[in-house]
RNA sequence: UCGGGUAUUGUCUAAUGGUAGGACGUCAGAUUCUGGUUCUGAAGGUCGGGGUUCGACUCCCUGUACCCGAGCCA
């Protein structure tokens, strides 16, 4: 029992041991923070969440409540530029989705906005920062570069007077955008580039989505985030590989203010086979208008998982699976499917949804007669109950199951070839209907009527089992299908449209559907027998006129066989 | 000779110096009124070269490859 799921006598899923879940032993251990474990997922609102983010999210809620700790839900709003109070509420109800609480702890970078203000005073106090007049390129120039050092800007000895006094004008509005930046004063030779001498503060004459026009300086992400880990008394801050250089920085202005120090520590965002997680890139998608907003379901964002039917189950699931580690690497998507599979195998009702439809009658079977026939729910819940399917002389079935001409061992029907419509009765192809064109536009068969499911002498085996509705009862419905958004298996190395896979939705609108599946509410999920998980679209489904997403195809050896040829 | 990281089956991820294990995927078979599910089995791995050791994924030396870093973005 290695896996990171098993239970052991307590009932309690075992955490995967990663790195970070070992480091908070250790210090649970040694007594550090008391045994406290305070935890923050931090999110910039400037976009929508997308699956690397759920890693994050299920980390930094999962580390805090394995250990009894807290994780507050942060807003790193310190560019109001790019921040938007709709990507707030979007970010809070994907994570609220997703299964996780933060109570009472939703927190705001810019709550801290005069305090990290103060903190910038005390540090031109010490005489260690100042105010700088040089233009953003004269900066980049004097840092140097990465092979070489910088060098001093001449307005690094400034006196702390006269930085204090630059640095309220700054503040009160005296100065036009970019004119000056606050800096801290490290050490511009220094070989890691986020020590030479980073800016603390910007000024930005914009409208900031909390704070409104209070503020012309706004802090930058470093001088802003380690301090807002410490007033909110963060004892682990968990981020991404990119921000290791930062950690000196992180380090060094805690250090130096005298204040409580969390650590920081990073490990390997997630990629995902054929998906793009680049925030810009989805960004692009968006605006260009490939996809159809944040939240289609083709999108790798939380929104776009949840309406294509993902549950947040299997996404927790996924993440778990994943583990923690410092190595970059590329999880395949398959695993995510497997995790969303191996949910709704157990959870979704069967329901029976001609797609693509093709008509055949029973010739031997009575007019105007109906039939009733048992269907269980489920067949992995009992509870799941059943239903009652109607039976009818006109029926549809799925046009890729006939085939006039089939190949060796393709089990489904053929002219003369016998094949069970589940729950019903055996049938046997006996005439071929087609157009002018020689297109198949409808099948006579017959059926056996002692062949009947779950009677005395159904017993008789077929190859094939087929799902079918009964034509005069079914009712349509549009149902859309998706694949893969990109056909690259690593999309994000190359620019959009790059692999944009241009069949990576199919809207079908005549799919024949069980009659009950017309008062199917928006967001339930069923399993479409044979044909895979779909979902009452949320969005554009009417009362009536349910709307299906295809969540996933089921595995399908069948087509796996044909592809090998 | 810029700094910081990382290398384990196709993929992800484990292994106080002591049998390299798990999951996904792949392949084969069994079961099945879903070519689904379930069950059984198989193939497949420690970046290279030295060294220490009875014994090295693990320690030492030395290469190599890849990722991140020169925003007044986060």
């Amino acid at each position: 029992m290695t896996h990171p799921k098993s239970k052991p006598e307590n009932g309690e899923p075992t955490a995967p041991a990663h790195f970070i879940h070992k480091i908070i032993e250790e210090d649970r251990a040694a007594g550090k923070n008391d045994g406290r474990v305070h935890t923050r997922f931090p999110p910039e609102p400037n976009g929508y969440l997308h699956i690397g983010h759920a890693k994050s999210i299920c980390l930094n809620f999962g580390l805090a409540k394995e250990f009894g700790g807290q994780c507050n839900l942060r807003f790193d709003d310190t560019n109001p530029i790019k921040e938007e109070d709709e990507f707030v509420h979007a970010i809070k109800e994907d994570v609220q989705w997703l299964g996780f609480d933060w109570a009472d702890r939703e927190f705001y970078a810019s709550d801290y906005f005069g305090q990290l203000y103060e903190w910038a005073v005390d540090l031109i106090k010490k005489g260690k920062a100042y105010v700088e007049d040089l233009s953003a390129d004269e900066i980049r120039e004097y840092r140097g570069t990465l092979s070489e050092p910088g060098k001093n800007s001449p307005h690094r000895d400034r006196s702390v007077e006269e930085n204090l006094d630059l640095f309220e004008r700054m503040k009160k509005g005296g100065f036009p955008d970019g004119a000056k930046v606050l800096r801290a004063k490290i050490d511009i030779a220094a070989p890691n580039l986020n020590m030479r001498d980073p800016v603390l503060y910007r000024i930005l004459h914009a409208e900031h989505h909390r704070t409104g026009n209070d503020w012309c300086i706004y802090p930058m992400y470093d001088w802003a985030h380690g301090q807002s880990d410490s007033i909110e008394n963060i004892t682990h801050s968990i981020c991404t590989l990119e921000f290791e250089d930062h950690r000196p920085l992180y380090d060094w202005f805690l250090d130096t203010l005298g204040v409580a120090h969390p650590r920081q520590y990073e490990f390997a965002r997630l990629n995902l086979t054929y998906t793009i997680l680049s925030k810009r890139k989805l960004l692009q998608l968006v605006t260009e208008k490939t996809v159809n907003g944040w939240d289609d379901p083709r999108m790798p964002t939380v929104s776009g998982l949840r309406r294509r039917g993902f549950t947040p189950e299997s996404i927790r699931e996924f993440c778990d699976r994943i583990g923690v580690a410092k190595a970059n690497s590329t999880v395949d998507l398959a695993l995510l499917e497997f995790c969303l599979r191996e949910e709704l195998n157990k959870t979704a009702h069967r329901v029976m949804a001609v797609l693509k439809p093709l008509k055949v009658v029973l010739t031997n079977y009575p007019e105007e007669q109906v039939e009733y026939l048992e269907a269980e729910n489920n067949p992995e819940d009992p509870e799941a109950g059943s239903r009652m399917l109607i039976f009818s002389r006109e029926l549809y079935i799925e046009q890729e199951d006939f085939m006039e001409d089939p190949p060796k061992k393709f089990f489904r029907l053929a002219p003369g070839k016998e094949v069970r419509l589940k729950h019903a009765y055996i049938i046997k192809c006996e005439e071929v209907i087609k157009n002018d064109k020689g297109e198949v536009t409808e099948l006579h068969c017959t059926y056996d009527p002692k062949s009947k499911s779950g009677g005395a002498t159904a017993g008789r085996k077929v190859k094939g089992t087929l799902h079918w509705v009964s034509a005069p009862h079914a009712v349509t419905a549009e149902v859309r299908l998706y694949d893969h958004l990109f056909t690259e298996i690593e999309p994000d190395a190359i620019e959009i449209p790059g692999s944009l896979n241009p069949n990576s939705l199919e809207v079908l609108t005549d799919c024949k559907l069980e009659p009950d599946l017309k008062d199917a509410k928006p967001g339930e999920r069923f399993q479409f027998l044979r044909m895979g998980y779909f979902i009452v679209d949320p969005k554009d489904s009417q009362p009536g006129t349910p709307l299906f997403n295809r969540t996933t195809p089921l595995r399908d050896t069948w087509a796996k066989l044909q592809k090998k040829g």
